[in-house]
DNA sequence: CGTAAACATTGCATAGACTGCAATTATATG
DNA sequence: CATATAATTGCAGTCTATGCAATGTTTACG
C-alpha cells in the first residue's frame, strides 16, 4: 500500500477534530468550550487532541498552505497591475487549499460571535503574508521591504473580507474571491490617493 | 486630598507591573516567564497581578488610549490628502499617550525575540483602528465601510512600523513618527497603483 | 509472511494560567 | 471618628497544556 494511508487518516482526523471544535464552540460559546468537550465530540482523548493542535484556537481555525514561491515566478516578472497579480495569487491559494465552504461559514460564525477570533484568523494567514511580501520584494526590489510587508498584510486582510462574502453567498464560486480581493485592494488604493470628502469615484 | 491619590497609585503600580513583566521576559524569555516571577519582581502577589491585567500578554504590552472622536471633527471635514490626515491623527495618539521610549524599546525587544507578540501588538491597536475606520466612514460615506476598515488597519500597522523606528533612534522626536507614518502610507499607495517591475518612483 | 522500526493513541502526573470568594487592610469622605 | 469604598491577598478549584511511558497499529523490508 502507498504510505499515504496514515497521512490520509491524519488529515481526516484533523478535519474531524476541527469540525468538532467548531460545532461545540457554536453550540456552547467559546467561553464554555473545553478541550474535553471537543475531544469527546470528536471521539478521541484530550491527549490526542493536543497531538493534532497546539491549542483550542488552532483547532477551530484549522491550517492554511501558503503559496509555493517556486511556482510564482510569473508574479515577479509580470507587467500587469500589482493589484491584479496579488488577487490572482491569493485566489490560487484558496483553490489549492480546497477550502470547504461549509466549514468556512461555520468559522465565520465563530468569528462573528467571538470577535477575539478575527486577530487570530489574521495571524493564521501570516505565513501567506510573508510569502507575498517576499514576492513583492523580489518584484520591486529590497528598498521598500517595509512597505511590501504592509501591502502583503493588507492583501491578506482583504482576502479574509472576501472570504467572508464568499462563505455566505452560494452564488459565488472560488474565482469570484479573486475578483473581490482585486476590487477591495483597488478601492483602498483609490482612497489612499484621495484628498477631501465625498464618495469614491 | 484629591481622590486622585488612589488613581495615581493605580497607574503607578500598573506601570511597575508592566516593567516587571517586560524585564522578566527579556531576562528569561517569554516561554519561561511565569506570572509568579512577574509578581515577585513587581513586589505583589500573583492574585494582584490578575487584578491589574487579564493575562501575561496584556501586562507586557500595556494599554493604549484610542483617539477621542469628539476631538476629531477636523478629520471629517478636512480637504488635505487623506494620508496626511491619518498620519497626523495617529501621531496625536502617541503624544496623548505620553509613550515612554524606554518602555517602547523594551517592548520592541520582546517582539523581536518572540515574534508571536507582533499580532498581539496589532490587536492592542484594534480600538484605535476602529475609531480611525469610523472617522473614515464619516468622511467618505458608508458605501465603502469595508475599505475604510482595511485602510485603518493598514494605518495602525504603519504606525507600529514607525514606532519601531522611533524607539531605537534617539535622534527622532515624537513628531517624526507622524512623518514616518505618512511616508509609509504614501509608498504603499504608490505601490498599489503600480504595474510592472522596478523601484518606486 | 514475519519482524523491527516508525508512528498513533492513550492515561497519568504535573506545571502553570486564571477565577471566585472571603478576609484583611488601607484610603476617602462627611 | 465612623463609615463607605477600594486594594491586596490567600486559598481552593477549574482548565489548558506538556512530558513520559505503556500499548496498540502501520509500514518497510528481508
Amino acid at each position: 500500500m502507498a504510505t499515504n494511508l496514515r497521512e490520509r487518516r491524519r488529515r481526516q482526523t484533523s478535519r474531524e477534530i476541527q469540525m468538532a471544535a467548531v460545532v461545540v464552540t457554536l453550540r456552547c460559546g467559546y467561553e464554555h468550550t473545553t478541550t474535553e468537550a471537543i475531544a469527546s465530540e470528536a471521539g478521541i482523548s484530550t491527549r490526542t487532541f493536543f497531538n493534532y493542535y497546539n491549542n483550542k484556537e488552532a483547532a477551530i481555525l484549522g491550517e492554511t498552505t501558503p503559496p509555493d514561491p517556486a511556482q510564482a515566478d510569473w508574479f515577479i516578472t509580470s507587467d500587469a497591475p500589482i493589484v491584479d497579480d496579488i488577487a490572482h495569487l491569493l485566489g490560487q491559494v484558496l483553490k489549492d487549499d480546497q477550502v470547504d465552504r461549509n466549514m468556512m461559514r461555520k468559522i465565520m460564525d465563530v468569528i462573528e460571535t467571538t470577535p477575539d477570533f478575527l486577530p487570530l484568523f489574521r495571524k493564521r494567514m501570516d505565513d501567506t503574508s510573508l510569502v507575498v511580501s517576499n514576492l513583492l520584494v523580489a518584484r520591486f526590489g529590497a528598498a521598500f521591504a517595509a512597505e511590501a510587508q504592509l501591502l502583503a498584510e493588507l492583501a491578506t486582510h482583504a482576502m479574509i473580507d472576501a472570504l467572508q462574502v464568499w462563505a455566505v453567498d452560494d452564488n459565488l464560486v472560488v474565482d469570484d474571491v479573486t475578483t473581490l480581493i482585486r476590487e477591495k485592494l483597488h478601492n483602498v488604493g483609490t482612497l489612499l490617493s484621495r484628498g477631501g470628502r465625498g464618495a469614491l469615484r
